[in-house]
DNA sequence: GCCGTTTTCGGCCCGACTGTTTTCAGTCG
């Protein structure tokens, strides 16, 4: 396998390996090289046959020579070479909540011990006792944690925390007297994955906000602070809490938004300007600059605010300095949404109140899925005539799939891809017109990988068939680096909420589409696209 | 290992928090 995502993991793997070496820069060039890499909307390969590797912000000379050696010959020597020296049980060990690199060494290079299960023997064993720096409490939490690594998964999909996370934002509203909140992290930036929550709130009453978040429902303290407080939902998501006074909450919200390569770039920028940005205050000297709003941060560096989604050094820094910043798609935008499934309970009333919530989302047009031949029927007599919205009426099947014979053609095709792969011809399939493929992962629960992605996103450009953005990115729909893949070759995609009721406002598939720097114009469902 | 409209060498974010250590090291974000 010689794609992006393998040759990034591979930067990975070496980073963590110089880690546990004790290596203090190496890791985070790797790192920051297999970041750039996984963000690529283009194949390695192709980079490099156009002799560019160098251009990929990360890549100088040794990481280009690893990068080639990788796509000649599917493995860089380097890596072979730390992972004979370094058991890979040392690096799991590293990952346990609470070690790093300089305990897990110590084990590993002290104690012998290679692997977190090597460690729960010893600790049991008592080898750990008496060892400098650990003592009974610390002894306490490492056997905690290494209980907890088994079955805690790290990172989680958006849409799953960010139902934890509407939760408890309206629940610090309701009980406590916060002025300000907002959460920021990889959550702002609507990435695929969350792996925790970074709450930040401004309050005349610190105390009272840090209460009310240790007493929600379920949630367990691991550190308490004045200002900064950590907990863990029950089922094992980390939710950070920062209380912040108002004239820094600008300047902490750009900062714990990130991306981390965003925020180098912003604070070399500041560094030009001889100023220095924390996550307090814009600094000139001594002066404290206005920070109490992000735009206000971007000011000072001589740019427009730009959009959290795209704060990923991938080009955005460039952009806004030129002022060629592009005006994202907004969830206004979309006046159509075209993949609801109908239930075969729904009567007369339960289709009027979907309709009614859509033209109350604002939407011209509400595209419904039946589940059967018969529905599909009695929904195209419902929909006869039916305007503000309008109603279509479409049919999903598995990609390939005949499509069954039906009265009146169904007004649009959601194609599943199911987990398979794309055809390897573009043309191989004749498509029906109004069609699009979604659905990439095998099921809800297992996202489709990067490569696949990838993958449906080159097919889709070569057949002009749109792909679908749903709130599920990299579950059911594209993810943000395949859907900049289509839309810079010319694609189209097909931006589903999958809701019209009160889930809409969460704008997760819009989300999505901001991060892959998609315009209104390349939505098939929004209101300037040029038509089928 | 990367990077450079102040540097091709010398930087690379740094503050909060915890446990243990009596002044700090390690982790985390």
């Amino acid at each position: 396998m010689k794609s992006n995502a393998a040759a990034a993991a591979a930067f990975h793997e070496i980073a963590d390996l110089l880690d546990v070496l004790g290596e203090k820069f190496k890791p985070e060039a790797y790192r920051r090289a297999a970041r750039s890499i996984e963000s690529l909307t283009e194949d390695l390969g192709a980079v490099a046959a156009r002799d560019q590797l160098r251009e990929i912000p990360g890549v100088g000379q040794a990481i280009e020579e690893k990068i080639r050696e990788f796509l000649r010959d599917g493995t860089i020597p380097y890596l072979e070479k730390l992972r004979a020296e370094i058991p890979a049980g040392v690096v799991a060990m590293m990952r346990v909540e609470g070690l790093g690199p300089k305990t897990a060494r110590k084990f590993w290079t002290d104690l012998g011990v290679e692997s977190p299960n090597a460690l729960l023997e010893a600790i049991d064993a008592g080898r750990l006792a008496g060892v400098k720096g650990f003592g009974p409490v610390k002894i306490a939490k490492i056997r905690t944690a290494l209980g907890a690594a088994a079955s805690s998964q790290s990172r989680r999909p958006l849409l799953q925390a960010a139902l934890v996370a509407e939760q408890i934002v309206a629940t610090l509203k309701e009980r406590s007297p916060v002025t300000q909140i907002e959460i920021a992290g990889s959550f702002r930036r609507r990435r695929e994955t969350v792996g925790d929550l970074d709450i930040l709130v401004t309050s005349s009453e610190p105390e009272k906000v840090l209460d009310a978040f240790a007493a929600l429902e379920g949630a367990t303290i691991v550190l308490r602070g004045p200002t900064k407080e950590t907990i863990r939902t029950r089922d094992g998501l980390q939710v950070d809490l920062r209380v912040l006074a108002p004239e820094s909450f600008g300047a902490a919200l750009q900062y714990f938004t990130g991306s981390k390569d965003h925020n180098v770039a912003t604070r070399s920028l500041a560094r030009d300007r001889g100023l220095k940005i924390n996550e307090y205050f814009v600094v000139r000297g001594e002066e404290r600059l206005p920070s109490s709003t992000e735009a206000e941060i971007y000011r000072s560096i001589g740019l427009p605010w730009i959009p959290p989604e795209i704060r990923e050094a991938r080009g955005e820094i460039e952009a806004a300095r030129a002022g060629t910043l592009p005006v994202l798609l907004e969830p206004g935008d979309l006046v159509a949404e075209l993949h609801l499934h109908v239930r075969p309970s729904d009567g007369a009333a339960e289709l009027a109140a979907l309709a009614r919530s859509a033209g109350d989302a604002g939407l011209r047009t509400l595209g419904l899925i039946p589940g059967s031949h018969e529905e599909f029927d009695r929904l195209v007599a419902w929909a006869h005539g039916r305007s503000s919205p309008s109603i279509r009426v479409g049919w999903e099947r598995p990609y390939g799939a005949e499509l069954p014979k039906f009265s009146t053609a169904p007004a649009f095709h959601v194609l599943s891809a199911n987990g398979l792969e794309p055809p390897a011809q573009a043309d191989s399939e004749p498509l029906d017109p109004g069609s699009w493929v979604g659905h990439f992962g095998s099921d809800p629960d297992t996202p489709a990988g990067p490569e696949r992605l990838a993958a449906w996103s080159r097919w889709a450009v070569a057949a002009k068939c749109p792909l679908e953005l749903t709130p599920s990115p990299g579950y059911d729909g594209l993810d943000a680096v395949s859907a900049r893949r289509l839309v810079e070759g010319g694609g189209a995609v097909v931006v589903s909420e999958l809701g019209v009721g009160p889930e809409r406002p969460r704008a997760l598939a819009v989300g999505t589409a901001r991060r892959a720097w998609i315009t209104r114009s390349s939505v098939l469902n929004a209101a300037a696209w040029p038509g089928p």
